[in-house]
DNA sequence: TGAGTCTTCAACCAAGTGGTTGACAACGGG
DNA sequence: CCCGTTGTCAACCACTTGGTTGAAGACTCA
């Protein structure tokens, strides 16, 4: 995986059980023990996880004692929502041209077709 | 990589090869040759990313003789869209409710100060 | 038919990923 | 001050990934 920015991010999210952390953390904060309760891995692969969501730019952790709450960075999404856009977009309006040109080749053929009568009709 | 498909359709978009490929079949379809021609990587190497963009099913492929037009398919970007959206608007909902919170502790503080400059000034 | 073009398949390799276990740092409550 | 809790770091392992080269399939054209 290269390391610019929106492929971290994506790579981030190739993963479901981090895909699961940052759906728990869309509810609110949680410490790292609450995150990994729900899966059956160590909590040192959970901690593994959160790293990735960390530098990735999706998930912040502050500290509280020996916990470390983390915390989702919305904005972070608005990144890969442009990507993506962007290019849904583009192929959108290319699709519409193709149906316009569709539309106006159904059009030329009625024409043909009139003219078509209109000769046969004339012979 | 897990092999659920929301899993593939982020994998696959975090390579900048990989999307770059969807960004050039934004603009029209197009055979491997033309795909491959912008990277000094083998050919082989860009038929193996756009199988796994195929595998995601971000992209289509056609016979045209010997020829493999690549098509995108641009309605399996709802998925993602419909995914990141969905934990967007949760954590910006929890945001707002944040702020309504805070804004009113601003009231609760502003009253207080209130009353303490009431109370100061009948002492 | 035979040469040339476009693409994929197969085998291989270095590097990365997700998991494990063990050690240890940091902190709060008895 | 020690002990349990919380989390990270380090080393290791099996597997995947992105790249390579070489061969072969599928097709066109002379």
């Amino acid at each position: 995986m290269a390391d610019d920015e929106l492929s971290r991010v994506f790579a981030a999210l190739a993963d479901p059980t981090r895909r699961g952390i940052v759906s728990r953390l869309a509810v609110g904060d949680a410490t790292v023990g609450e995150l990994a309760d729900p899966y059956d891995v160590s909590i040192q692969a959970v901690s593994k996880h959160i790293k990735v969501l960390a530098d990735a730019g999706l998930v912040s952790q502050s500290k509280d004692a020996q916990r470390r709450p983390c915390h989702l960075e919305a904005e972070i999404f608005d990144l890969m929502t442009k990507w993506i856009e962007r290019y849904r977009l583009q192929a959108q309006e290319r699709y519409d041209r193709l149906d316009a040109v569709l539309a106006e080749m159904h059009v030329d053929q009625r024409r043909a077709d009139l003219r078509h009568l209109e000769q046969g009709a004339a012979s």
